[in-house]
DNA sequence: TATGAATGAGTGTTCATTCAT
DNA sequence: CATGAATGAACACTCATTCAT
């Protein structure tokens, strides 16, 4: 088939597209882009009809790359907090072996430059995940909250993990722990009858 | 002699600033901003010698404006849940009154226009909350954690939950309640003694 | 495959660029420089990637263009005077025959825009003019002088003569022989022995 | 009178202005130049009222300077040569003591900026040095010309001279010589009957 | 008179996109 | 399909000049 090549020279846009972003943020020229992917500047505008496509796209293939990592790690098998820390693990490892992706995904995150749409596509293939996030938030604070809200903590609790472990490589696999169980509590604390008499609250003290 | 340097002005070039970074992202021409702020294009350039500059001022300034209100909503004679909670309604009320600033915030956060002495100095003001927090999360998960993950991780919760209480307005306090569980999960939950055997992972099931 | 950059285009932008320099001095705008040579504005910067480079590359292009007029005129059989008076001829028609050049030229030569190494390159291709004026200076007042020093007086005058020659079109080769003869002088005038009692300072006036 | 310390400033506008204008050419901002003065923006445009004046009038303050220096050198008793003499030396010589207004006289000389009328007052003082070389050359090759090209290029030669003065000081009064020699040269050389058949063409020789 | 903030037209340069080759 | 020259709108920033103080 002749897209073989084709589809690597998609690839390599979209690689360097992410390696531009993360070093220059959103407003990194096509053209450098081109440059970075071997390509002439004329060719990516081959592959994506323009830069709102082609942020769009990255988006979502960061997005499939992070979640095909993540889903090929889960162990089926085992229990819940078994399954979720070794999403966790993958994660986060996936996030420090592809610092520029992560980079060019907090940017393209919160730019408005990503469709609602594209958004929307972006959760595909995450609903095992919002599955048994769901199960394993069942009893905790946030068992009332739809599926999105837990999600969206997770991540965000994520992103801020990976963005620590990328910062101090030595300490990361100690960060990643703390990044799971800080998650795990919010997922599954129970607020105990009596919780704000007792535990922390008990030091009541003033600051 | 000749008209002094009005603060006024400055501020208001400020707002205007997070006003149209919040609609077009930080490509946002400075002429609009101007604009915005009813101000000649070159005025601009009188109060901010250049665009880098007048970003990392504004993001300052909505720290400094948001650390403000926090720190004025703590009651400190308070239990420290009840500290924490009062923060967390300031905080997360600020974000749902301020869109802009938030969502400006939000950019200039991730982009790297913000140069790491930026950063350092958004950190003053809010050691007390940091104290707070490490009081607070001396038995958690994340007691070992350095006070500036803990931070992270409270603010990008803090982050997502603004995010959607502005996105449905209806169901704000109720999204603010379930963040601020969240938070306190995260730094309270104790292991308890075999939790992984029973609690959540009781219900072993794969997925 | 994809035009090739087009030599004429090029030529069209220097030609245009001398003449708004000639016009306007080197404030002109680069947008005129384009609309002059029929080019967008962009695509100046496609030839020349910024303005000096593009001042500096016309600078080359003119001395070149006269180098070889002058050059072309030499009659290397002749006697020196009369291969000095040829080139001073070409040299000088060359001045009123190309008003736009010869302005930008001054304009560009006192300028700091160009670089020692533009003037240095600059000097190429005036060897042989430069043995010639060693030749016929090397009896008279300059004779220890550097070629550099001797050239330079012999530019200036040349440059004066164009001037003048331009002002008055109608006694262009009359002034053009003044100033033959004024170099000449300069070249090779004899302090003959009792020069200063006789000659001109015979006539010991005051004024 | 109270104008005393006026004058010290329109001074020290001027002063700043060559200096800037020397470093910078006619692009230099007024505001730089102001700020060179330690005088306001605006205090600029009190003593001239725009750019293009206050050019005009550096131009003349420059040339006054200069004519002032040469004029009060001239030992009007003694030879022409003597006195050709002492006046270059006296020219050259400001010309070293003072690069930038040198450099800046050379800038505005060649621009558009300077207008007829300024160009005429600039010659005003200058009589004497006319009639100087007017009889000077009477009898040599330049004795038909008229005295502003006569002294147009003296002018370009002493200019020449001096550049090359200030750039090699160890050399300056050896060049200087040569500058006056070839000068004297070009005033006074004469054309010998038989001149072409003699003299430095006596060489006659192919280059 | 002196000041310097305010102005907005103007400038060099960039860049997404097009299209001839 | 691939290329890269061509385009011109857009942008950050400058600067001569004005004018309120």
């Amino acid at each position: 088939m002749a897209r073989q090549k084709d589809e690597e020279k998609r690839i390599a846009i979209l690689t360097a597209a992410a390696r531009v972003i993360a070093e220059e943020g959103l407003g990194a020229p096509t053209a450098k882009i081109a440059r970075t992917a071997k390509v002439a500047d004329g060719t990516l505008f081959v592959y994506f009809p323009n830069k709102d496509i082609l942020f769009n796209e990255l988006y979502l293939h960061v997005k499939r790359e992070l979640t095909s990592r993540v889903s090929a790690a889960v162990p089926r098998e085992a229990d819940l907090r078994t399954q979720l820390k070794a999403s966790w693990k993958a994660w986060t490892a996936w996030g420090v072996q592809h610092p520029a992706e992560r980079r060019a995904l907090a940017q393209l995150a919160v730019s408005d430059r990503i469709t609602p749409e594209t958004r929307a596509t972006g959760l595909k293939g995450v609903e095992e995940m919002f599955a048994l996030i769901g199960m394993i938030s069942a009893q905790g604070p946030m068992r009332q909250a739809p599926a999105m809200f837990v999600g969206a903590v997770m991540e965000a609790v994520a992103t801020t993990t990976m963005d620590h472990m990328a910062r101090e490589p030595g300490a990361a696999s100690t960060i990643c722990e703390w990044g799971f169980e800080a998650v795990w509590g919010a997922l599954t604390a129970k607020p105990a009858p009596g919780d704000e008499a007792r535990g922390a609250s008990r030091g009541k003290r003033k600051l």
